[in-house]
DNA sequence: GTAGCACGCTTCGAATTCGAAGCAAGTAGA
DNA sequence: TCTACTTGCTTCGAATTCGAAGCGTGCTAC
């Protein structure tokens, strides 16, 4: 069904800016953030999702199904913010299987000195630009496109065309 | 969380959006690139700028500014990407600092062979869920921000406080 | 012409990512 | 209870990223 149909101008146009602008801005938080407060950029997510939850506490799999990254990537980056003290990590009391993850009064801390920082650079970057009829648009557009993002199949059917992918790369 | 000038919801869910999106968007695009040609965002992306110059070659320098990535990350997938034979390097015959990149015959036709894929995938996460109006409405405001963000100083020029005051993780 | 600085790219080491494989705890069916 | 499957997390090795440092080349002032 879909013909090699290219991207029109205005598509691709689309798309280069929202790749654009999610990496410009995304380098931007992690250079305040590393700054700021010596946290990496998911240092920041993990600590500000468990700041975010009612207890100030997640099990890994609640963390991991909010992020992006891998399970194994957020398992190094729960034992460095464990070394750091800002988090501590123990088994769940009903389900041994699970870790509850846990802000520590310093991790709180810790989100407190760089959430200033973060949200003026935010304010600077994307909001400054943009009325409230602007963000209005975006997340409601956004917000469509996401919600079909979660919903689609992850497209592991190979398209029809020169199968094979023939040669690894090497 | 704390109430110190935060963001507002609109603006919070904004945000979210747009890094959710950006992030989502990019994993499905690698996964495509890599099943259906064996490359890499950061290659496709060489070679799509290389493919895009009058002449298919560009120096270093010129493919580094469009892209988001350091000089040392462009240098290593440069060099992967010559070891394909996808491209190759030469220097510059009017400045002997600067390196030509240019895009092989077998650059092109691997270019050729994931593109069909990768059109589909944006097609089908991006622009199934959007109307012409919404397309137009995200590329005149995410192009605006786009500028903005490119204009406006990293946010170290104006406030020079703690020249080393910062206290990294540990 | 030559010293000094700027530019363009590469090399280096450390940190972080991923997917696959491994391990322990829970669950269901006999 | 025993066996097999599922689930939750960690460990492992390879690949990729970054910034700092290194090395030639080009430019400018003397």
């Amino acid at each position: 069904m879909t013909d090699a149909t290219p991207l029109d101008a205005e598509q691709l146009a689309a798309y280069f800016a929202l790749k654009e602008v999610g990496s410009l801005l995304e380098h931007a938080v992690e250079q305040q953030l590393r700054v700021d407060g010596g946290l990496s950029g998911p240092q920041f997510q993990i600590l500000a999702r468990l700041a975010g939850s009612p207890r100030g506490h997640l099990r890994m799999t609640d963390l991991a199904d909010g992020l992006v990254y891998s399970r194994s990537a957020l398992t190094y980056q729960a034992a460095q913010l464990e070394n750091a003290g800002l988090i501590t990590r123990a088994p769940a009391e009903d389900d041994e299987r699970s870790t509850v993850v846990t802000l520590t009064p310093g991790g709180r801390e810790r989100l407190g000195k760089v959430m200033p920082g973060h949200i003026e650079v935010v304010q600077r970057l994307l909001f400054d630009t943009l009325t409230r009829d602007d963000i209005a648009a975006i997340t409601d557009i956004l917000g469509r496109v996401r919600d079909r993002m979660r919903t689609v199949p992850p497209r592991s059917a190979a398209p029809r065309r020169s199968t094979g992918a023939r040669k690894p790369a090497d």
